[in-house]
DNA sequence: TTTTTGACCGTTTTTATAAAATGGTCAAAA
DNA sequence: TTTTGACCATTTTATAAAAACGGTCAAAAA
């Protein structure tokens, strides 16, 4: 029975999260929508935050299936880069928890969800990491410092997709990958 | 006299915006700091918000000048750009009223602080922008989008500069100039 | 006449405090 | 043994009064 009981916690806690956000979703509200008393949530979940993180976390696990749905062994490293980060940004922009934290951290900034969006960006991060290794090993990149690289790799995907349409008109996927390869791979010296 | 007077309302509120940042200085502050009657300020600022632009005018003025005097007509477009960047944001970490706004903009998000740090940044872009351009012609950058490359350009280089430091240790000086030289300039791909 | 001023005005922000709501607990009920 | 919701200490919100604010302008000063 607990197990049934549990899930009923989490369904009810993610729905609230999604529609309000981490400060404006209240236990008992959770306790009501799963249909327990308040209590039992404290059987599972040792408070509040704890609740919230087993969520953030399943976030996380999609997130990552979407971007290593992207890799397929037989494409060259920045098609799959390109297709893994495309696909994992708008993961981001269309996933509703993901949406309602962005927006909370930039209304109120709440710590919690701060954390959370920091640790989705530091999945991404590692995911980028490990692709990084793997071409460097396999002669597709030159030797350089994974953590860096994939770090300054989000950084300016993210400043191609997010950043650069706050002033300008945004960029088509296909200009997005070309940019990315011209700047990245290439590199713009003669 | 009077522009005796404008003067010291000038030196006056760019104390104050140092000190307090904006919202926290008060007309009324900076009459007194100024010597004059608070009415005698709108004889020359038609308000707090213009009193304001003119001081940060002159930082721009300022940060555009540190940028310039960086540049050597007969070095690589990568060594002036590098010093011409390293420069500007490196007067932005130590200029008193940048830091203030900054701060300010983080804790309170006041819009003109917001718009000032904003017009800071564009100038530093319009700046690259036309460095691109020159390199552009003289043939030692490949042909490019000069807006795009600007914009990536200075991405790339504040978050080797400021983002990498918020989760491992500083680079220095010479690993930023590197790592941007290995990335942008040279690119990853083999 | 021209320039400078600060008391004054409508509005916004801060302060003070009472009321409501929240996360978490635990003795009792199931 | 598991579940519960009344209960507790603390935090958050609602509200109203007081203070502070940006900006104006009739009068004083130059």
């Amino acid at each position: 029975m607990s197990i049934d009981r549990k899930q009923s916690i989490i369904n009810a806690a993610t729905g609230s999260f999604t529609m309000y956000g981490y400060k404006a979703t209240t236990m008992d509200q959770v306790a009501k929508l799963a249909n327990v008393g308040k209590g039992t949530i404290y059987t599972f979940f040792s408070n509040k935050e704890e609740l919230f993180n087993e969520i953030v976390r399943g976030m996380i696990l999609e997130a990552k299936a979407v971007a290593e749905q992207a890799i397929d062994p037989g494409d060259t490293f920045f098609q799959n880069l390109h297709r893994a980060l495309y696909g994992v940004l708008d993961f981001r922009k269309k996933h509703q928890l993901a949406i309602k934290l962005s927006q909370e951290v930039r209304e109120i900034g709440t710590p919690a969800a701060v954390e959370a969006l920091n640790q989705l960006e530091s999945a991404i991060t590692s995911f980028i990491e490990r692709e990084v290794k793997k071409a460097v090993q396999q002669k597709e990149l030159k030797p350089c410092d994974p953590k860096l690289t994939a770090f300054l790799m989000l950084k300016i995907y993210i400043s191609l997709v997010f950043d650069w349409e706050k002033k300008e008109s945004p960029l088509t996927k296909e200009e997005i990958a070309a940019h990315f390869e011209f700047y990245v791979m290439k590199g713009i010296g003669l």
